[in-house]
DNA sequence: TCCTAAGCGAGACGGTACGTCTTGTCTTCCA
DNA sequence: TGGAAGACAAGACGTACCGTCTCGCTTAGGA
């Protein structure tokens, strides 16, 4: 069929382009990168670029559905295990270490100091939704008109990108399974605090 | 004397420089303004601007030095008073609030998604600065080798940042006290359960 | 074909930016035309001219090749023609007179006070070029060692574009036959003297 | 007297200025020169220089004027003396090789490629004067309509400011002598032959 | 088998921001 | 008061990207 033929070559190209973009980024930092950078190491024309997405960003936001994917699959998997509230919480932390820790040459590159905050801040509303679909199936209500449940997630989102962004570094020398451990026992004492068990 | 009369001179036309991007990253937020855009609100030739500033950049951070200094008084000043470690760790933080109060417009353009990754990335590198500093004057040292108190560091700065910019938004109602307990309930459990008391 | 339609519009747009900079050295002369005057009244790109041309002296100079050639052929035209070396020689000095009478409005500003001196050196070296290849066509070589032929070249030249730049002023009234005559009147008699008949 | 004193600082700073601009132009061509570069070689403020001249180019004029002097001078003993009009004529010719042959340097910086072109036009300018008043005290009128004197003068102009330039490139190793009567040779039968003997 | 619509490369073009450079004016201080 | 120092506005320069566009080439379906 004419359909999925094409859609094979117009999905190639915007892996091409995916895929230099990301070497890029490593190389250079997110900001420092053009679109003809991009279309060069793709060896693809610059106006197929915009045939394809608008935007330097688009284009690396489109990478980001994947991910998100995967961790809501998580997520809901984990929703539905026995398990005490405080293990069960946030369960998606750990895949996403793990996912890290494979890419955390790009990682790094995007949450450095040469990062696109667009794309900073669209990967932390991302974060903040997973977190408050996690939350609110904890059944954690909010209990104190001063404590609001939204300033939790964003306590447990800022938590993770900080404990994320450092390990990326890889300095520690820590397994995604120990950073995560980490995560966990730096953060759920405040959410339990503050929202009860 | 010559050098006060040219300091003031100076002294004036950054300040203009100052006042007029932080008006334009109010309205605009920071990526989209110009270098022209700053000099024509601030009524001063664009090559003055590079007489001084060598960047939109330098012209921000020019502005954080002030910041900067106040709350390192006012660490020190915690340091010296007789009190708990769980209430003199990270004292800080309430003039943070209260300084972001007060700056809120330009705290949200700033960590919005509008704003510059440097410049956040800046942001946090002196509060992680700061914080790395509290912590050693509270005499926690690192207990374990897997829970390295850097780790905690981060932790703390990435809670401290996720904390103010949501409460900038402004969508609570928070007072800059309340918002600031709300932090330390939410962060320092998670500090004394790693690092002991 | 591509390439002869992608020709026709860079050769347009470089015609464009051609004519454009003749009319404003008219106006203003050489020296006070800038690159966004002719990129205005072109109605072309800024950016568009500095991809064809680096300079606005390459731009004027890109206007000399056509007379070049012109004269050039002129030239062999009379080497070939029995004539007595007195006739023959400086043979495109007629059609010379002829174009500069075509162009006189350019030719006044490119040679006055605001003309641009990069420019007037270049169309010396030319003529000398031409003038050179002229006199030893003419098979008179250097007599005397205190009489370097080079320097009768530089003589010839020197008077040509003289009598020019005065006649273009045009307060003479003369036709280019008459102004002709009239710099052969004068320049051959010491051309003559010097290497012989 | 106060007056003296200050008018010998300022001829003093002038001078200087000047100077510091022949040496600039041996260096890197007139056109290159900046304002800033000449200050900066005369050790004197910039804001100095414009209290002394408009321009560069004024700068550059005013040294021009013993020039002048010195040339009308000679023109004039000339006249003055008995001989023939073919010796007579364009007396100052020698005098002007002698003092280009001093300064060549400063002179082939000025006439060639990297040269202004205002200055060029200045000294043609006033060389047509010399020469002009010249001829008019050989008591040579012109006689014909079709050859008008004006031509003469400036062929005579043409002629001379070719010689110079040329053997102020110094590869033909002449003296100021030799060189004038180079100039003598090809220039005189030409003026003689038109404006008759 | 042709042919026709799409994806695509190439690159001209207008536009805009950048950072640098020079100019000329002005103001303030010093000797 | 003349000169030094230098802040400042103005604006040209050449470079770098951007996003739009037009033009042909290629190619893989449907006729």
């Amino acid at each position: 069929m004419k359909t999925r033929t094409e859609d094979r070559r117009v999905a190639r190209t915007r892996q091409l382009l995916r895929d230099a973009l990301v070497s890029l980024i490593i190389q250079k930092g997110y900001e420092s990168v053009t679109v003809k950078d991009v279309t060069d190491l793709a060896n693809v024309g610059r106006s197929t670029f915009y045939a394809h997405f608008v935007d330097k960003e688009q284009l690396l936001l489109s990478g980001l559905d994947r991910l998100q994917e995967v961790m809501s699959q998580r997520q809901e998997a984990a929703l539905t295990k026995q398990a005490s509230p405080l293990a069960r919480g946030l369960a998606f932390s750990l895949p996403l270490f793990q996912h890290v820790y494979q890419q955390r040459n790009v990682c790094r590159a995007i949450f450095g100091r040469q990062g696109g905050a667009a794309v900073q801040h669209r990967v932390r509303r991302l974060l903040v939704k997973l977190v408050r679909e996690d939350l609110k199936g904890l059944g954690l209500t909010e209990m104190r008109r001063t404590l609001p449940s939204e300033a939790v997630v964003h306590f447990a989102v800022g938590s993770l990108l900080a404990i994320l962004s450092w390990w990326a570094e890889g300095r520690s020398g820590l397994s995604p399974e120990d950073a995560d451990n980490l995560f966990r026992e730096l953060t759920m004492p405040g959410v339990v605090a503050v929202l009860g068990s």
